[in-house]
DNA sequence: TGATCCCGCCAACGT
DNA sequence: ACGTTGGCGGGATCA
């Protein structure tokens, strides 16, 4: 249908290339009616001219109406639905016409960007050459060029087109968003957002109470340098082509703005992510500590052009998350769920499930050696605006290297094999695993040294450092005992011959990976699984999932995203999706170093899920189990089992923890973050415990008396609580605020210790028992102590409460409010009220 | 106002 | 030298 709106005239036009001056040439008769050819630009002066009809006629009806028509449904045909209108309006009157006038909306990147997509099929059949032609499509829809690379890059990103040429694409459609997503979703995992993200919610949540600046700062710090990825673009293995001459950078923050903000969404439980707190990530890479706001301000820019384009694909929508700091633009994401179902590895290349349109397919041979091509020298380098950044990095990855014993092997060198290769990855695991978990057990003790070092990767150390030796046996048997199973474990880095640059990669095969999300599966458990661990997902969870869940989220979510994915064209089956594209890879030449620190933080994640965690809290985390149910196999179900263990009520005292169980437990340490943790005052039971004192006095100095060992315990009961909740002014934590000051105290006080640090670093310890302080801690019973809940369970289930409620799996059964349970137990959690409304 | 984000300058790149 | 890409941020709109 667009098609035949397509103006005849395209060539003349070829608009705007540059600014302005083009619009004149309009020729107003050009437009038989299709596509008038520029539109835009009218000089005021003249409005009605030939030119400002078009203007009119486009920008024609009321164009919120119709902005709104179209939006909701494609629109598609928009066009001529405008041009129809025009006619309705010419007898505009002055006034009208300014009304008439285009207005922004219709302007907007999102309708423009509907209107691209309604050109191409979602699902295009491989014998359609679907080739783009960016000019052409500029004219026709009337635009610049500028605002089709807007769109452009972002459907690239996700490998819905590729571009073969100059001026050209190649049209996939969503075929290979299955596997486009999974890969994001790895990465993100893998550069840990999760905890990136509550870490930066901590922050924030501190800076309210301006708690301690310090240590703030501190963890902007460990937060910044906290490697995670460069940028680099995330590619399909089936999916490079880029014809060699043509694709040269491969960094263009655009593109890789996009896949990151897509991460975002993939590691998040509650899939709803702010803006603020996307460009913060984003930012954050190089360094959080420049708060530029400029740099913020051109970043929030820059992610609405990305929000409208994923809008448009239906992958995300707006959202405002209500806090008590007050409504904050979010996204929430609405597309398909990502089932990282890491094994099918073996398939061949995408070939099957979607050949590329265009002859691109190529073999695997081809396009290494085409990856070679690029990959060459300066050219990278050219663009790669900071070098500081560089030397960082190599920084980076030296330490990375000198702290990580052992380098994931690196399994087969050679390029091509690729395809070999993966079926072999899989077997090569657990080999890698092994090695992992004794480069591991040195790792520990050298990241005890090291904890000072960025948080990221205390946390990472951590894990492993962790005596719990107890693990083993629980563990699955593959697993390595030292290991975590569950953080670690989950990735094991495989290299991967990269036949692009001759990189290797690492690939996670993660096996948990791929029991963990059976679709939309509530995926507590499973999502962290990978990277970020149990608790980086709890953790965030919990401020979303506050009200977010119960409120709106559960409404939305469910029902929405059944529809929405029948929305969606109907989807071919594709998905087949099995292909071995788990590779991803990194184009870049110069992410070699990077590749390196990924390996290592690969590495060293397990630690950080591993965490230990001593005495006893546990939170309970049963769902896991449930939510591996089928397809499990792996460790993950191994994992999975352990997680459901569960609880301990930590009132009750410690219940001896199994490793697996502390895993779960562990996470959410980390992220404490938001911690309103609020005593309620008037909490009902309170619990037996509460001491008034604390929590009346609330003053810090209280706090502070605290034994370390309470503090710990505090902290760690933070991390259980669901680190959204914000508190809001809650009289507790103002006075004290429990979590980020205590952080503080700890350090005063008496024992520091590396847990401590952990902490304050962003992981939370508990603290061991056996070996510390809690024994030690006379305070234990203090206040807080007994403000934990009694029933961790319900915590924990709060926290884990998938927005779309019957997801939740574990989540008790519909309370609807966590509040109340917890009110139980002496600890009052606020819930933050979260509330997503949409526009 | 603050949230959005269009517009288009102009630099980096490619040819 | 010229065309293509696309980073970037002013400032107009919208809500």
């Amino acid at each position: 249908s667009s098609e035949s709106c397509r103006s005849v005239l395209k060539t003349p036009l070829k608009q705007a290339a540059t600014s302005h001056g083009v619009l004149a040439e309009l020729q107003p008769d050009c437009q038989p009616l299709t596509t008038p050819p520029k539109p835009t630009e009218t000089l005021p002066a003249d409005p009605w001219t030939p030119t400002s009809n078009l203007k009119m006629l486009i920008s024609a009806a009321s164009p919120e109406i119709r902005s709104r028509e179209q939006r909701r449904e494609l629109s598609d045909h928009t066009r001529e639905g405008l041009q129809a209108r025009h006619c309705v309006q010419e007898h505009l009157s002055g006034d009208e016409y300014e009304k008439s006038q285009p207005s922004r909306k219709e302007k907007s990147l999102g309708l423009l960007c509907h209107k691209f997509l309604a050109r191409y099929p979602d699902y295009p059949s491989t014998a359609e050459n679907n080739y783009i032609c960016l000019d052409e499509v500029a004219e026709e829809l009337n635009v610049e060029r500028r605002r089709i690379y807007d769109i452009v890059n972002v459907l690239e990103s996700l490998h819905m087109v590729s571009r073969l040429a100059k001026n050209r694409y190649a049209w996939h459609g969503r075929h290979n968003l299955p596997k486009t997503l999974q890969a994001l979703k790895k990465v993100g995992e893998k550069n840990k957002y999760t905890q990136q993200i509550q870490m930066i919610k901590k922050r924030e949540y501190e800076q309210e109470f301006d708690l301690d600046g310090d240590r703030n700062e501190e963890v902007a710090r460990s937060f910044g340098s906290n490697k995670h990825s460069e940028m680099s673009f995330v590619e399909l293995p089936g999916m490079e082509f880029r014809a060699a001459s043509v694709n040269s950078r491969k960094d263009k923050s655009l593109r890789v703005m996009s896949q990151k903000f897509v991460m975002l969404f993939l590691v998040s439980t509650p899939q709803i992510v702010s803006l603020e707190i996307a460009a913060k990530i984003l930012i954050g890479e190089e360094q959080l500590e420049d708060l530029d706001k400029s740099k913020f301000k051109t970043k929030i820019r820059r992610l609405y052009d990305i929000a409208n384009v994923l809008s448009s694909l239906e992958l995300i929508k707006k959202v405002h998350v209500t806090e008590e700091r007050g409504r904050k633009p979010a996204f929430k994401w609405t597309g398909p769920e990502v089932s990282p179902n890491t094994q099918d590895t073996k398939l061949e290349r995408t070939s099957t499930t979607c050949p590329p349109p265009i002859s691109e397919s190529i073999p695997s041979k081809e396009q290494c050696s085409k990856n070679l091509f690029p990959s060459r020298g300066k050219q990278n380098f050219t663009r790669h605006p900071s070098l500081i950044k560089l030397v960082k990095s190599i920084e980076d990855d030296r330490r990375k290297v000198q702290s990580a014993p052992t380098s994931p092997v690196k399994i087969s060198a050679s390029t091509d094999q690729n395809l070999s290769a993966f079926p072999r990855k899989t077997a090569q695991v657990p080999a890698i695993a092994k090695h992992q978990l004794e480069g591991q057990s040195k790792k520990e003790k050298e990241m005890k040294v090291k904890l000072s070092r960025s948080a990221l990767e205390c946390h990472q150390s951590l894990p492993a450092a962790v005596p719990t030796p107890e693990a083993p046996g629980s563990a699955a048997p593959s697993q390595p005992p030292g290991v975590c199973p569950p953080g670690h474990s989950p990735v094991s880095p495989v290299m991967l011959p990269h036949p692009h640059c001759g990189v290797s990669y690492a690939i996670y095969l993660h096996p948990s990976q791929a029991p963990t999300l059976t679709t939309y599966s509530p995926s507590f458990m499973l999502q962290p699984l990978p990277g970020a661990n149990v608790a980086g997902m709890k953790s965030i969870n919990p401020k979303l999932l506050g009200r977010v869940t119960a409120e709106e989220g559960d409404s939305q979510l469910a029902p929405e995203d059944p529809t929405k994915s029948l929305t969606a064209k109907e989807r071919s089956p594709v998905k087949a999706t099995t292909s071995s594209q788990r590779c991803l890879k990194r184009s870049q030449p110069l992410q070699e170093n990077n590749l390196i620190k990924r390996y290592r933080s690969e590495e060293e994640i397990p630690d950080t899920s591993l965490t230990f965690f001593p005495s006893g809290y546990l939170i309970p985390l049963t769902q896991c189990a449930h939510g591996s149910k089928a397809g499990v196999p792996k460790e993950k179900a191994g994992l999975c089992s352990l997680h459901h263990t569960t609880y301990s009520s930590p009132v009750a005292g410690v219940i001896p923890v199994t490793a697996p169980e502390l895993k779960a437990v562990n996470i959410p340490a980390f992220q404490i973050t938001p911690l309103n943790i609020m005593l309620s005052p008037p909490p009902i039971a309170a619990a037996p415990l509460l001491s008034s004192s604390c929590l009346n006095s609330g003053n810090t100095s209280s706090a502070r008396n605290l034994s370390s060992s309470v503090l710990n315990f505090t902290l760690q009961h933070i991390g259980l609580i669901p680190a959204g909740v914000q508190v809001p002014a809650s009289p507790f934590l103002q006075h004290t605020p429990l979590s980020s000051q205590a952080a503080n105290v700890n350090h005063s006080s008496e024992n520091m210790n590396l847990q401590e640090e952990k902490a304050s670093k962003n992981i939370l310890q508990l603290p061991d028992r056996a070996g510390i302080p809690l024994q030690q801690g006379d305070h234990f019973l203090s206040p807080l102590q007994l403000s934990v809940p009694k029933e961790p369970q319900t915590v924990t289930e709060n926290f884990f409460r998938t927005p779309g409620g019957p997801n939740t799996v574990s989540s008790a059964p519909a309370d609807s409010d966590g509040t109340d349970r917890i009110s139980q137990g002496t600890l009052y959690i606020p819930q933050r009220k979260l509330e997503v409304s949409e526009d």
